[in-house]
DNA sequence: GAGAGAATAGTACGAACGTGCTATTCTTGT
DNA sequence: ACAAGAATAGCACGTTCGTACTATTCTCTC
């Protein structure tokens, strides 16, 4: 665990202020309301960050961290090829539908509220997206080296459809609150999945 | 044109409201920062609005008529079928990549941002969004009552996938600055088409 | 368990927020 | 062209914001 008071008080406001940040944005996340709802005095939050900028690059990493506790790492224990892709996309969705925070992705939210704001909140969010989308392109490379999929199509295309199904499943749960969107996406990754797979047998 | 005077100001201000929305957000939109945008000053900017939720509701309208003059309008005119389903696709990837606001489709940035608050603005943008869902769909069905389309496919399904790809590019391009994604939503939209064309000769 | 340093609280500040109220300037119909 | 009324500006208010600076309380190490 955390070892410190000073760490677990930290981790604690991490875990709201990403939630938070999720639900009424992470620009306009307030160090007054942040102390309210965990109970703290304003000061006495704020000195754990030192600036609000400070706080929002902390919430993002702490928010990056448990994405990949959440999709990448368990996804990476899925076999390479197709399989993989499926954990990869599956996790998400589910990532989504649990409510790992509570106003859906967390980088979906922020990067939609940061992609005109310069600076170094945006670029970590940024730099975690990149990640995310070569993360599932590499999955389709494997996937179609093993010959589970046919290289018709280029794996960069695909994981954009891939994701595109996934990123679209999240907002509009959103903003519908109707969860058979979730149920869209799987079929949609499904269909599109099974419908690459190569007709004859690849070496 | 416009009549009097004020509803010359108020278009103008709204313009500038809605273009700011996309790049700052439209909960954060303050009614100083769009005084002096416009030169004019606080207080007589207010009085056209009276609140500062009645200048949301008025953004979000006056871009509501922008997005219907720009995709839906145009698509319209295009005959009933799979081109009036490319049409609107094509029209609103266009409308996405022309930067009509400068921070990408209003509706994907205020979605994004109001989902998780409850009110009559949000309420306003969901209604827009559910309408430009509906009538994707629709587009579909039409195009599979004319037999130009497979109905192996739930047309709501197809509609998501369809609007998954748009929203898509659109969001990555506001945060990647790569216009390739437009190209990638195009194909894939393009191809998805393709391949539901009928194989056999409908009635 | 006592001393040192970390953790938290208290208070104050200038700026910007939304929104009243009043005054002034400009438009418009006659 | 002039009155009536719309349009705009000026100013003041209570809040909340981020962030200093200082004081107090708690936690860990020896």
């Amino acid at each position: 665990m955390l070892k410190t008071k000073g760490e677990r008080t930290r981790h604690a406001i991490l875990d709201r202020a990403a939630a938070l940040a999720t639900q009424e944005g992470l620009a306009s996340l307030s160090i007054g309301r942040l102390a309210e709802e965990t109970g703290m005095s304003k000061s006495g939050l704020f000195a754990h960050f030192g600036s609000k900028e400070e706080l929002q690059l902390a919430t993002v990493d702490h928010a990056a961290a448990m994405f990949v506790a959440e999709v990448i790492a368990p996804a990476r224990s899925a076999p390479r090829g197709v399989a993989r892709i499926w954990a990869l996309c599956d996790r998400m969705i589910d990532y989504s539908e649990r409510q790992v925070f509570p106003g859906g992705c967390f980088f979906a939210c922020t990067s939609a509220e940061f992609n005109n704001r310069p600076g170094p909140v945006r670029d970590r969010i940024e730099e975690m997206l990149r990640s995310w989308h070569s993360y599932l392109e590499h999955a389709v490379e494997q996937a179609q080296e093993a010959g589970e999929l046919t290289t018709a199509i280029g794996a960069r295309q695909l994981a954009f459809q891939l994701d595109a199904f996934v990123q679209s499943s999240n907002a509009q749960f959103q903003l519908f609150r109707d969860p058979v969107v979730f149920e869209d996406a799987r079929r949609a990754t499904r269909d599109r999945l099974e419908s690459l797979r190569p007709t004859a047998a690849a070496a």
